[in-house]
RNA sequence: GCGGGAGUAGCUCAAUUGGUUAGAGCGCGUCCCUGUCACGGACGAGGUUGCGGGUUCAAGUCCCGUCUCUCGCGCCA
């Protein structure tokens, strides 16, 4: 018989059908048996009697995560043994259980709360609890909002390399590899550089890439190897009109996710965040009056913390953009204005205290480029490459990076960041799947 | 890299100021149970207290070293 969705069961009161998908929870009365079983489309309740005393045996035997096909007919429950939530009417008489694979003792219930490193160490089971599948459905639809607010402003999407020849960004850590005979690659810090010489074909580009940092940091905020969320715009007048971009785009991913999701959200006791009437806009200046510290050039995670408590208190949103920080502290490629010197066009987004996307107008001379470079002590020689794309003429243009891991982390209130990403690595973390024979059973 | 906290059963956690045989819940095993939905009930198994050294009549508990986790800072996004 034909497979049928357990999300489609609620058609097929009265018929005879043929459901898989695994054993969630089993209830053993003796006599009388309830599986809960669940696919990708829901979950139902399977009653296991004395009618059909086969299935009863089979029954008995089972235990939490055996892969079953079970036929039977799909009944409505009595009146008093109802439940609220999808499929809580009816329920499917078992006639016929097939065992496609069984399922070894769970070290611990699949939904169970478990700390950090019990959780990870168990990826693929505790990847199929609810709460787990709930965090990366919701990511899901955070890559795919994200990806169809910018296709529907123009943007066209492309591929960016993992191995770069050099460290393009400077600052951040890298990962070496070691490439064929006698050269050193690295692993991509970020995609920037190949997202702005893609504005020189596409004029709007995006890119949706995996990068890596070889930080030695162990924060609730770090991974090293995360997924950025990259646009870069050409012909604009200044930064804002990227941020306003941006801030479209992050209306539209928040709006999606809490509208498919509300489920979601509801389970994992997350609010969806607060998007104000416009997203505040502080200048680094102007931020740190309201915190009443010292003028420095960056923000402290503390500071992020209370500027965010601040714009959600005054604006209703928790969002707040950063602007106008010193150009000495940003990429060698902001763009700065010789009347606003010595700020630059760079800006932060910030949610719910931490820092969600950095962005900034981008120097577009070719000779402001190499000036530029020469000024932070690198060679323009090695940016040749990427110096084409100047030299063969670009216009004023600009762009922004959102770390997916991080946003997802906000949006669904996570405490920590490895939380929203399904194989984190860390200093420590990464997995061996090809030395772990001695954990095989024979 | 620096600082705080932690490491006890498969999981989550207890264990007075050092003191007999290290406990509980969940999970697991056997048995009972025809309306449960985290089903329930009876009985039972399960520990070199992360690892190595030291102090002591006596160490899960105190000291030193080491590894790991976790939180904060630095760096970074």
């Amino acid at each position: 018989m034909e497979r049928t969705l357990i999300g489609a069961l609620g058609s097929r009161v009265g018929q005879e059908v043929s459901i898989s998908g695994w054993v969630d929870v089993r209830r053993d009365h003796g006599k009388i048996i309830f599986l809960d079983i669940r696919d990708r489309s829901g979950k139902v309740q399977v009653i296991c009697n004395a009618n059909h005393a086969e299935a009863l045996a089979e029954a008995s035997k089972l235990r939490p995560e055996w892969v079953l096909e079970i036929t039977g007919k799909v009944n409505e429950r009595p009146e008093k043994m109802r439940t609220e939530g999808a499929n809580g009417n009816l329920e499917l008489e078992a006639s016929e259980i097939k065992v496609l694979a069984r399922a070894a003792e769970l070290p611990f219930p699949k939904d169970e709360q478990v700390n950090l490193d019990t959780l990870l160490d168990n990826r693929p089971l505790t990847l199929r609890s609810e709460r787990e599948r709930d965090i990366f459905a919701v990511q899901a639809t955070i890559v795919d909002a994200y990806r169809r607010a910018l296709q529907a402003r123009g943007f066209t999407e492309f591929q960016a390399p993992a191995l770069v020849g050099g460290d393009a960004e400077g600052g951040a850590a890298v990962f070496k590899v070691a490439y064929f005979y006698d050269k050193t690659a690295y692993l991509a810090t970020s995609p920037q550089l190949y997202k702005q010489i893609m504005v020189g074909a596409f004029e709007r580009a995006f890119t949706i890439a995996r990068i890596f940092r070889a930080e030695k940091s162990a924060t609730t905020r770090h991974l090293s190897e995360l997924t950025q969320m990259d646009f870069e715009m050409g012909f604009i007048k200044d930064e804002l009109e990227v941020m306003a971009v941006l801030e479209e785009i992050i209306r539209d991913v928040v709006s999606e996710a809490a509208k498919r999701h509300a489920d979601a959200f509801a389970r994992l006791k997350a609010t969806p965040p607060a998007l104000g009437q416009k997203f505040p806009i502080l200048t680094l200046q102007e931020a740190q009056k309201i915190l009443g510290s010292a003028e420095a050039p960056d923000l402290q995670p503390e500071d992020e913390r209370r500027l965010s408590e601040w714009a959600l208190k005054e604006h209703g949103s928790d969002f707040v953009f950063i602007t106008r920080f010193p150009t000495a502290s940003r990429a060698f490629y902001t763009y700065e204005d010789p009347a606003e010197a010595p700020y630059s066009r760079g800006f932060d987004l910030l949610l719910r205290g931490l820092e969600i996307n950095s962005g900034s107008q981008r120097i577009h001379d070719y000779d402001a480029m190499v000036a530029r470079i020469k000024n932070c002590n690198m060679d323009p020689k090695k940016f040749s490459f990427y110096l084409q794309a100047f030299k063969y003429g670009m216009p004023p243009h600009g762009g922004s990076s959102t770390g997916l891991e991080r946003f997802t982390a906000r949006v669904l209130e996570l405490p920590n960041v490895k939380e929203a990403s399904a194989f984190p690595r860390d200093l420590n973390r990464i997995d061996t799947l090809l030395h772990a024979a001695d954990t095989v059973e024979d």
